[in-house]
DNA sequence: CTGATGACTGATA
DNA sequence: CTATCAGCCATCA
């Protein structure tokens, strides 16, 4: 069998994220077995072209978007996820339901 | 090898 | 709430 590259994980990992929910950098390194590394999986981001990658819904550890407010890379991200029903006020996400981050860590895995 | 850099994180004030 | 700082990891000059 074949062993995925650690960029192949991390990809998977965020095409895993549910239409309409966010994750944090460190939370899908955590997800890719790979603790630790959530520069790594923004490296990633930053590098890759595929426009099939629900890169948007990927967050800083705080629930805010990593670009700077105002820069291009943070509207299209927010209008991205307010096109899937996702809250976007000043940079900071929140979600309709009571799907969040905390409830993320919340389920034990 | 050393130092700088970045779509980061957690602790502290 | 914001601002700083130190730590961490991969990559590059």
């Amino acid at each position: 069998m074949v062993e995925l590259s650690a960029v192949d994980k991390i990809l998977a990992a965020i095409r895993a994220i549910p239409r309409g929910q966010v994750a944090g950098y460190g939370h899908i390194a955590q997800r890719a077995g790979l603790p630790g590394r959530a520069r790594m999986v923004a490296r990633i981001l930053s590098e890759n072209a595929d426009p099939k990658l629900p890169w948007h819904r990927v967050l800083r550890s705080d629930g805010r978007i990593a670009f700077p407010e105002g820069s291009k890379g943070h509207r299209e991200q927010s209008q991205r996820l307010r096109a899937e029903g996702v809250i976007v006020e000043k940079g900071r996400v929140r979600l309709p339901r009571e799907l969040d981050l905390d409830a993320e860590l919340w389920r034990p895995r």
